[in-house]
RNA sequence: GCCCGGAUGGUGGAAUUGGUAGACACGUUGGACUUAAAAUCCAAUGACCAUUGCGGUCGUGCGGGUUCAAGUCCCGCUCCGGGUACCA
């Protein structure tokens, strides 16, 4: 009987759906696990072969907790806002949600195919009004909350604003961007206006003017990656910075509590890595400096508090708010110029740029806290406005860029810390700046002689004491830009009264997104919102026009699967009490900045709502390495090179390689050979060209009195003796000034020359196959001539017979003509195939070119596994009892799955697979007591062909109800152990003792055999090491 | 520059705690079956030397080290991939 997978695989496809076999619902009877994949956004190209490689692992991973007895919750769903559609819609005028359908559509088909085990019935749609109700929602409460520093959370604005009318906001500790201090009584006198400005430099989703890249052009703000040097990416139009009100997250609020989180998780920890300099938490010292002649102070914050005898000068921001201020009438115009081209220059500039030393001074003195001494201020744009206070000290003896800067505008410099031992060269010699956070303090008056870790608590001491600084961290994560000027998003519930931004009643949610005319900007720049009709409360209150960005909907949607139809809330209290958060997220590493912080922060968040058990999300992180795509390349002679490489060959051959000289030059003219002996120039050109410039070689000819021989390509290509013939004639010619003409008019026709063929590098070009065309790398000539017409009538120089295409790893893309879309290889080979076989191809973490080539092995893996079970023709086990060899390969291969799958080593798994199925097949068993738990091991990488094995085998139910098959040590314990020996740690034989056998034992053992005798030589061991049931090792 | 990850046969990879390097596959070669092909099965397959057999030497990017024993640990590099960027 055959493995007909197609109609086995569509069989259980319809059985899964039909009987909801994937449903899952609250089971206090159960241990719950939690099993995730990073949604996907449906683009209109659908699945290739890279996207399921985390949703099989997962599935895998689903299926196996399934059989050890846990209820698995295993939702999908789509990220369904994203520009692509958006993009269509401007294109086009198809409404985003039906491209967005109708791709939906597209991914569901496709991922049905492969036999996930989803509960489908829990899908989410971040575009689906019944979900965004809760994203809106929850911006709302962000509106309506503040973080409280004392006790690290967020809390209600109705209380801060009874804190504000008791205590104003001098003594309060809160995340805020409000600068000012204020008393309760100013605050119960400010105008609600006032007031709700106040508020909202508190609130966690605020609104603020923030400095964006506006493209005027698309009507739009653009992210950092969507311009290329200093132009959008999409059309090329200019972009300017400008300041915008723009909605944000205070996620800043949060830098500790995220920092402090990642402790506690199961993360890779390069991801962890990757988020700790993201938040970018630095300890240091804010440090007050009085500026001469002003009565403002310059606040700089600095994590080496320890250095500040050895501040020599300060550097302030361009952008700066005391700019305008301290800059003395003398220095006014030339540090306005440098200001407006700082603040011009893009981000991008600024990058390449970083070795370039800019500055001006400003003619302003700081005074120097501890010493008094006055030090000239700078701007410079490697100060940044956004960190910090935008203000800097400079120690440019212990800083590279303050050192760099001093050198090159000859600002004095400073030593203050020595290295132990270190012997003090004056400063002028010095090549680099002494950045090292060690060694002892000098030249710094009570911290001399102290350790720089001392000198910093010292100096922080002191500051405190004397009221002019204070220690302090900062982070490097700013927060998050909440608005978008697109169409296709969520809207956000927020309506302007009299200037004053106001939040929709939760009932009023949601808040749905408008009909358009046009899915572009308005004529005057506003986003696309703007052109609905009636974009009012119904109080007749313009509403906010941006809409939320992709990250708003993704946030979340962990919790919403907990509870995806609750209408009231957004998940019950019972289903988050139950499903807590999710246990094992499985997605690509390319979100460790964005949407795992995201989602870590909005989950923070509700957890201090109350709303959640679990701060934190995603208890374990796995990231599932890119698919790469594996390109083929076909080598396209170009004619003309190829064939002077030709004749080149044929004067090597006639052993006259000495008498003709290559690219031979005659002033400015260029041929390909020339015989001085014989004064003959050879040059080969196309045809058309030839007939072109014939008069020009022709009078060429005339003045030097040269013989010339013009060779057309094809001549060439399709040498025979008479061409032979010819080149000995011109040679022996004794005329002069003569030209030989070949004429005969043939078309050249495309010629691909094989990879391995000699010196092909000098004569073609590799271009990209498609790789549909090529297997195991040769490529099938006809369907290549088919491919394109300007390829129907190609030649092809081939290696024995055969046409060797070369090949690389490349992104996977269809320009490179390497995409593999799942859907053939599923029709070729089955799902279950398909699956062990992405499984089959390496590490789930690491990145891997994907390559069909393997996957016939698999195929037959596969048939092979199936004929087990139908050892002549039919389905047929025996109900003997198996022998021991049988249970110990059974319980070895349980073992190795058991372990292989909980370490998420898949491809070892597969392998553990294909062994046990040899053994197997080589002892001819077909035994109920082997197959029947083997089927269930196999389940979760290959359920179709699982699920009907165990149907014939009698099961009336699903294979993922049953148990995993329970290990038993005592089925693979051995009586012997085939020791191998090494001497002096190179292995040299095997030896098989009792397992019984002690150290001491087995060294007698051992060296008494012959083999040992041999190396020994006669000669007794300097030493001889047992490790018990692994190795031995005998020293000599 | 800094941070992270990686480098093992012709190819993908295995070696989980320092203990038999190259499991399992692909590919290649030879053979069986077949009129033939496909499919299937069997054998060989790291390199080099030896070959009548037994064997031997080298070998996990490079150079050192620790150890009875190193792909695995330590020190110093090279190359490749990813992230980040004047963060005070």
């Amino acid at each position: 009987m055959e493995y007909n997978y197609n109609e086995i695989e569509k069989k259980w496809r319809f059985y899964w759906a039909e009987n909801k076999t994937f449903k899952v619902e609250i089971d206090y009877n159960k241990p719950k696990f939690y099993v995730l994949d990073m949604f996907p956004y449906p683009s209109g190209a659908g699945l290739h072969v890279g996207h399921p490689l985390g949703y099989i692992a997962s599935d895998i991973f689903s299926r196996y907790k399934r059989n050890k007895g846990f209820n698995v919750l295993h939702p999908m769903g789509y990220d369904a806002y994203g520009l692509p559609a958006e993009q269509y819609a401007i294109q086009t005028g198809t409404h985003p949600a039906i491209t967005t359908e109708i791709n939906i559509a597209r991914y569901r088909e496709q991922l049905d195919q492969i036999g996930f085990s989803f509960d489908w019935d829990r899908e989410v749609r971040t575009s689906d009004p019944k979900y965004y109700k809760w994203t809106q929602w929850t911006f709302i409460q962000l509106f309506n909350s503040w973080f409280d520093i004392e006790i690290e959370k967020a809390a209600s604005i109705s209380e801060l604003i009874s804190y504000f009318e008791k205590s104003g906001n001098q003594n309060l500790k809160a995340a805020n961007s409000y600068e000012k201090e204020f008393t309760a009584k100013e605050w119960n006198g400010f105008s609600r206006k006032d007031q709700q400005d106040v508020l909202m430099a508190y609130r966690l989703a605020y609104l603020a003017d923030i400095d964006v890249n506006w493209c005027p052009a698309l009507g739009t703000v653009l992210a950092n990656d969507e311009i290329k040097d200093g132009l959008s990416e999409r059309g090329g139009h200019p972009v300017e910075k400008r300041m915008m009100k723009q909605w944000s997250l205070r996620i800043s609020a949060y830098a500790q509590r995220l920092l402090d989180g990642l402790n506690h998780l199961e993360w890779t920890d390069s991801i962890k890595e990757a988020q700790r300099n993201w938040i970018g938490r630095s300890e240091g010292a804010s440090v007050n400096f009085k500026i001469k002649g002003h009565e403002e102070v310059l606040e700089v914050f600095t994590t080496r508090p320890d250095t500040l005898f050895g501040a020599t000068f300060m550097v302030i921001a361009p952008e700066h708010e005391f700019m305008d201020k301290i800059t003395t009438l003398e220095q006014k115009e030339e540090v306005e110029a440098y200001v407006t081209i700082a603040k011009n220059r893009s981000e991008r500039e600024r990058m390449t740029e970083v070795k370039n030393i800019t500055g001006k001074f400003t003619g302003a003195y700081g005074i120097n806290p501890l010493t008094g001494t006055e030090i000239p201020i700078w701007t410079a744009d490697y100060v940044l406005s956004g960190y910090g206070t935008g203000a800097i000290m400079a120690v440019p003896g212990h800083d590279s860029r303050d050192f760099a800067f001093a050198r090159h505008f000859n600002l004095p410099i400073i030593q203050v810390v020595a290295q132990v031992g270190e012997e003090i060269k004056p400063v002028e010699e010095w090549e680099t700046s002494n950045d090292a956070k060690e060694g002892i303090m000098v030249n710094s008056d009570f911290l001399n002689g102290l350790d720089v870790k001392e000198a910093i608590t010292t100096t922080i001491k002191r500051l405190e004491e004397i009221k002019i600084g204070y220690g302090t961290i900062n982070y490097r994560l700013r927060d998050a830009i909440f608005s978008r000027q697109r169409y296709w998003g969520e809207p956000f519930p927020v309506y302007f009264k009299d200037g004053i931004a106001e939040v929709l009643d939760e009932k009023e949610l949601p808040l749905t997104l408008p009909q358009v005319d046009k899915y572009l900007p308005t004529e005057n720049g506003e986003p696309p919102l703007a052109r609905a009709e009636n974009w009012k409360t119904k109080d007749g209150y313009p509403l906010e026009t941006s809409t939320m960005p992709g990250f708003a909907g993704s946030s979340a949607y962990y919790y919403r699967y907990m509870d995806p139809h609750n209408q009231d809330e957004y998940f019950s209290k019972e289903s988050n009490a139950y499903w807590e958060n999710v246990d094992l997220y499985m997605g690509g590493d390319e979100h460790a900045t964005g949407h795992l912080m995201y989602a870590r922060f909005w989950s923070m968040f509700l957890y201090d709502l109350g709303l959640t058990v679990k701060e934190e999300p995603f208890k374990k992180l796995i990231n599932q390495g890119k698919i790469q795509g594996r390109s083929n390349f076909v080598y396209r002679v170009n004619h003309e090179k190829y064939a002077e490489y030709f004749v080149w060959e044929f004067i090597k051959k006639q052993g006259k390689e000495d008498e003709f000289e290559r690219e031979y030059r005659d002033g400015h003219r260029k041929f390909d050979f020339y015989n001085k002996k014989e004064n003959l120039i050879i040059e080969i050109k196309s045809q058309a060209k030839l007939e072109k410039l014939e008069s020009y070689y022709i009078d060429y000819i005339k003045d030097t009195n040269k013989k010339l021989l013009l060779i057309p390509i094809v001549d060439i290509l399709e040498f025979d003796e008479s061409l032979a013939m010819e080149i000995e004639k011109a040679l022996k010619d004794k005329n002069e000034g003569v030209v030989f003409f070949n004429r005969e008019v043939r078309e050249l026709k495309p010629l691909f020359v094989s990879k391995n063929i000699k010196d092909r590098e000098l004569f073609s070009t590799p271009i990209h196959v498609d790789i549909d065309f090529v297997h195991n790398d040769i490529l099938d000539i006809e369907a290549f001539k088919n491919w394109r017409e300007e390829y129907a009538d190609a030649e092809f120089i081939l290696e024995e017979d055969k046409y060797v295409c070369s090949w690389e790893v490349e992104k996977m893309s269809k320009s490179k003509y390497n995409v593999q879309n799942p859907d053939a290889l599923i029709e070729k080979y089955g799902a279950d195939t398909f699956r062990l076989y992405e499984m089959f191809l390496g590490p789930i973490e690491s990145h891997k070119p994907w390559d069909t080539n393997g996957i016939e092995g698999v195929f037959r893996f596969m048939k092979k596994f199936w004929k087990l079970y139908h050892p002549v023709d039919a389905f047929e086990l025996s109900e003997d009892e198996p022998s021991k060899e049988e249970h110990k390969i059974l319980h070895q291969t349980i073992k190795k799955v058991q372990d292989d799958i909980e370490r998420f080593s898949f491809n070892t798994t597969v392998s553990q697979f294909m062994i046990c199925t040899n053994q197997l097949t080589d002892l001819k068993c077909n035994k109920k007591a082997i197959l029947e738990p083997l089927a269930i091991l196999i389940s979760s990488f290959a359920p179709h062909i699982a699920e009907e094995l165990w149907e014939k085998m009698g099961h009336g139910e699903s294979i993922i109800k049953t148990s995993f098959p329970v290990f038993m040590e005592d089925y693979i314990k051995e009586n012997n152990f085939d020791y191998p020996v090494s001497f002096n740690g190179k292995m040299r034989f095997k030896i098989e003792l009792p397992v019984t056998l002690d150290k001491a034992a087995v060294e007698v053992a051992v060296l008494a055999s012959p083999d040992a005798q041999k190396w020994l030589q006669g000669n007794p061991p300097k030493k001889v090491i047992v490790v018990l049931n692994r190795i031995v090792n005998v020293v000599i």
